[in-house]
DNA sequence: GAAGTATGTCGCAAATATACGACATTAAGT
DNA sequence: ACTTAATGTCGTATATTTGCGACATACTTC
């Protein structure tokens, strides 16, 4: 019953979540930024770029699709990935909308006293 | 030896999934919205906010002191957190850049299909 | 000093995440 | 058909995360 309290958020914070966790591996992170460096979708090339089994790699890749930040096409004998751009988008803005909340208040007092 | 691969990606990828994964659950970021929307740092009062236990609220906001995000000061009996707004605000620089590097290529084609 | 309150840490149980080898599947080439 | 090559899935071992109760600590207040 790990995630039992899940519900219990809002959706909002749920979804931010759910992206960061995606995010919250260099893997992941390294992949969605080899997708964006290559205008080509490279299938399994992916996986000789990172430092990580083939196995790993393709695990890591479904992660990302499962929350289509990615998607996969199949092409003959390989598989193309590229990134869902719109979607990526307002994750995006999703996020900058949070940062922008986060940081609008008062931060801490002088010589990062708490201002109470 | 779960990690044990992380240190062979770069240090750039390894900070933004530090960042995501203490994002990566909806108490923690419900506890920085939290701290943003009151200006006073309010202490023990988080743990009543959210449906979690005050242990389990204390163990969240230690992640996020670890990393800095939030601070914490001794005021007495109680403590005052509030958030690291100058930390924050490169934090979402650093992800507007990811986030801006991963939409400007191009986006899968038609239809959502990949252009390989 | 005794009692009460607010916090954090420790230890534990259950669920997830990470990583990889072995296997199955599918498609291309011969 | 047979082989080869590219992918994904399954099973498994280990590490980490999540959640909470019990305890220890520290600081008021009486």
């Amino acid at each position: 019953m790990t995630y039992a309290k899940t519900a219990a958020f809002t959706e909002e914070q749920q979804h931010l979540s759910r992206v960061a966790k995606a995010l919250a591996h260099p893997a992941r992170v390294a992949i969605i930024q080899l997708l964006a460096s290559k205008q080509t979708c490279i299938s399994g090339d992916i996986a000789a770029e990172l430092p990580l089994s083939r196995t790993t790699v393709s695990q890591h890749l479904q992660e990302l699709k499962a929350l289509d930040l990615i998607r996969g096409e199949i092409d003959g004998l390989t598989v193309c990935y590229c990134l869902n751009t719109e979607l990526l988008q307002r994750v995006h803005q999703q996020f900058t909308a949070f940062f922008l909340e986060a940081t609008s208040g008062a931060t801490c007092g002088p010589d990062d006293a708490c201002a109470c």
